[in-house]
DNA sequence: ACGCTGTTTTGAGATCTGTCAACCTAGAGG
DNA sequence: CCTCTAGGTTGACAGATCTCAAAACAGCGT
């Protein structure tokens, strides 16, 4: 990294929703890249991405751990390693029922990664 | 990488275009997570998804990389690095003209990532 | 209270990454 | 051929990352 000034956090990132211009139109400012990259750098492990895959397209909107684990040849630990970074990037919150814990996407920083890679023009 | 078994490559990403539906639809496979996964984890960092932008937006379609250099605090070896890493992620082009060379951004990948990100209900 | 199952935390090792200094290559212009 | 500038490559180092085993924590049963 390098030192940031203001230091825009990742939580900020879902109240405000356009957040910023597409990157085919405007530069974005160093601030701005230093917020949003710990989240494409979230889903920059294939293994992250498949999970991130697995609880977005949840059929309830939320998948329990127990259905996320089997579904690698990965330990627990590991999984629940990237869970967590998931986590600290903003992309997943958690609950825990009981004895499961249930993963849920959080639609609003995936939208401003969306529309941050969307090239309105050719 | 590892050992994956059709082996879905960046390049090929470019040539077909919808690639997949949005990961909030379906569960995205493995060799799919293990094919687009480099390239968020090249927009991951600050620089790069900055360096990203700078190229994406640039007027001509092309940006010199005497232009990207000095708007950083960094070496001229580390932004060549993490041009590379953009390069090798198929995120941009590069061409030598004379004595300069002018990076491009290619359109079809960022459009397929953005399309991955987007969620098209809830 | 005890044990059992699911999940997270801790600790450790091997690999990867960001950065720079030093060196090398490509082209322009004498 | 020589020199100058723009970029890229190599080598090295500190710090981050991925993974697992072991331990700890959280609830549910009995």
């Amino acid at each position: 990294m390098s030192k940031q000034a203001a230091a825009l956090t990742l939580t900020d990132l879902d109240a405000g929703q356009p957040c910023c211009p597409p990157i085919s139109e405007h530069r974005i400012p160093a601030e701005t890249a230093a917020a949003l990259a710990p989240a494409f750098k979230a889903l920059g492990d294939p293994v992250r991405l498949q999970l991130m895959s697995m609880i977005a397209s949840a059929p309830d909107g939320e998948i329990c751990v127990c259905d996320l684990t089997p579904a690698f040849t990965l330990s627990g630990p590991t999984i629940s390693h990237h869970l967590k970074t998931l986590r600290e990037a903003g992309l997943v919150d958690a609950e825990r029922r009981g004895t499961w814990v249930y993963y849920r996407a959080r639609p609003g920083i995936m939208r401003q990664l969306a529309s941050l890679l969307t090239a309105d023009r050719g």
